[in-house]
DNA sequence: CAGGTTACATATCGATTGTTACGTTAATCA
DNA sequence: TGATTAACGTAACAATCGATATGTAACCTG
């Protein structure tokens, strides 16, 4: 792909792209895409409009590219545990602990961007919100084909429903990422996925064990 | 409290303040508080400006309002499952399944409002986002209440983290919300919340065999 | 040094935001 | 019936939104 190279002379840049996407990036992580008006943008970026719109075109693609910034600089915790050399239940112990840190980090806004980017959005701004949720269903689909591999592999039981369980997954972490935003620590966090791990284990016993499965409630009742 | 009492004379009104003020929750519920334009609430609710500040106030107001109305009429499945008088475990599952449906109702918009309404914010509407936010930590509370009592009268663990679990269920409800706007179905909830229970017994079982309690991964490694 | 190219700074654009005067109409109260 | 009260419809308000037109300054190539 392209890359920093500048195809020919002319009047060099007087500011840090990356810093300054890096700043776009934390505001549109703390306030959301639409919240995020340019004028803000331009405060903490520390350019002019001429220089942001040169740099990145308009405000949708300054987003965009903050949203790959983000991808690369702020979450790589998700495919390092999942793509680690250890088994699946490693793997997602890595990611869930590693989302308690990853939203609750100093310095930086609570919870993760793919979420609080644009939950909700204007009609005009749909299109950013759909790629919100392509990011979210990607890290489902990373989840579900790294449960899918734990179970070839033996390490998980041969009639385990992959998509329920990475559904299950991907929901705690976007459960994480709003407690984050209402102020929950790191060990707020780690706690909650210990529970949500040791919900997983619990029903992996159960898979084990062929009995009915998609039964919500008849063993509770204590 | 004050109600639908008239003072005194003057001309009436001529549109029916609950059914618009339902097309404004609605309308917030899908798009969010900043993202939803006076000209949007206008269309959806059949009225010109004047009706609506006449009415309402101002934007801020009308979106309390429909807040207040939500809380009323969407999610009584919350108050009445952690009220009713079943034993806790019984109550939490039918607070998770209620979530469940409610998340996914057709024609409604998916998840809730108090998470969808406005997760991010700028920062003049920053005092929306706190409200959300209590009402959010309000259902925490709630459930962590319901838990004490629970644990009070002997259904559950003497030793139990009553703050620990509320956290964890309510950020599995907030988890549910995102997925049901990410499109999930119901049985696709439902089949989260029992997943999400199990783990609630697995620890639960946990906590009556007083172990290390706030480990998160000592027990996965399978 | 001249020509080409790119980013700079200043100022402002049209559109949309939430909100409100202003004069009229329809009800109740004396 | 006349006075009072409140909601009506029309039109427009100031402020902010995202985005640009314009002329100048700074670099590379020849």
């Amino acid at each position: 792909m392209e890359n920093s190279e500048k195809p020919r002379g002319g009047r060099p840049r007087a500011f840090d792209p990356e810093a300054a996407l890096d700043a776009a990036m934390h505001l549109f992580w703390e306030h959301g895409y639409e919240a995020t008006s340019l004028a803000m943008l331009r405060e903490a970026m520390g350019l002019t409009p001429p220089q942001i719109y040169n740099a990145f075109t308009d405000k949708e693609t300054l987003f965009r590219r903050a949203l790959a910034r983000y991808h690369d600089r702020e979450i790589g915790f998700a495919l390092d545990a999942l793509s680690a050399p250890v088994p699946a239940g490693e793997a997602i112990r890595l990611l869930l602990t590693g989302a308690a840190e990853a939203y609750t980090r100093p310095d930086k806004p609570g919870g993760c961007l793919f979420i609080s980017g644009a939950l909700a959005a204007s009609p005009q701004a749909q299109g950013i919100a759909d790629e919100l949720k392509t990011y979210r269903k990607a890290t489902e689909a990373a989840i579900a084909a790294r449960l899918a591999k734990g179970r070839d592999a033996g390490e998980l039981p041969a009639g385990l429903s992959v998509e329920r369980f990475a559904k299950y997954l991907t929901g705690v972490m976007h459960g994480m990422s709003i407690q984050a935003r209402d102020g929950a620590s790191t060990e707020d966090l780690r706690a909650l996925a210990g529970t949500a791990l040791a919900a997983w284990m619990a029903e992996m016993r159960k898979a084990a064990a062929p009995k009915d499965d998609a039964d919500a409630g008849s063993a509770v009742h204590n």
